[in-house]
DNA sequence: TTAATTGCAAACGGTTTGCAATGTT
DNA sequence: AACATTGCAAACCGTTTGCAATTAA
């Protein structure tokens, strides 16, 4: 088990993303951290910021960044996705009663359509966990 | 507006993704294609399933492929994202009451958490619509 | 015959990684 | 002192694209 350090870069990395509302991509927070570190490395952000989201001290959004997955079932349903293989399942008939969620109003947007994803650890992953 | 033609290849890779339960990644679904087409690329599969999801007879999972996007803050709250432009915004307070997704138990799975994501298309992108 | 589509290979862009130097504990 | 972390640059890998040849309409 190795120890983590609090860096200046990652404090500064952490504290940059907590006071911002937007939802940057790496690069967009490379480009505000480098204002108050100028030598900081792109390298240094993917890291850090992977480190932090193993931590649960921030948060990947919705497993971007993965590979894409295509389903020819065009019906509406949704979806389980396994958190460590990315196999992704089909919930057709959710036994926990799902509101319909397209053209719905949801603060002020008019949502088009929504997606839900249910993140669980697959039969197969599950075995080889120990 | 350019028309479409059926090339063997496009009805193949169609017919191979409605015949499958799962959920392929273009490389998986290229694999499983090339066995009847030896000569296809992995070009060709990108532009067809590109082409198919734009005329809705697939669907491409959660904006897969996308640029990894971050969130500071930990606590639980579902997203808006844009169609257009991808950026993401939070929904803390949605008016429609939204169950509590984590630790349900959907068929067979026992979810961890559930991610929502909404639709929409944002102001800036529906002002530069024409 | 027209122009959409293909196979191929090179380019692209976001992310990861090896390494020697640096900094935290 | 030990070793986690950094900056840098090169590698990586999924996806896109330019091009000449092919093929559906």
């Amino acid at each position: 088990m190795s120890q983590t350090r609090m860096t200046k870069q990652r404090a500064i990395i952490l504290e940059t993303l907590r006071e911002l509302r937007s939802h940057p991509t790496a690069d967009e927070l490379y480009a505000i951290v480098k204002q108050k570190l100028p030598r900081i490395s792109l390298g240094t952000v993917y890291r850090n910021l992977d480190l932090l989201s193993s931590s649960g001290e921030i948060t990947l959004l919705e497993q971007a960044g993965q590979q894409k997955r295509f389903d020819g079932n065009t019906m509406p349903h949704h979806h389980v996705r396994c958190t460590v293989c990315g196999r992704v399942g089909d919930i057709f008939n959710a036994r926990a009663t799902l509101p319909d969620m397209n053209h719905l109003e949801v603060d002020h947007f008019t949502i088009h359509s929504a997606d839900i994803t249910f993140y669980v650890l697959c039969q197969d992953c599950e075995g080889k966990e120990q």
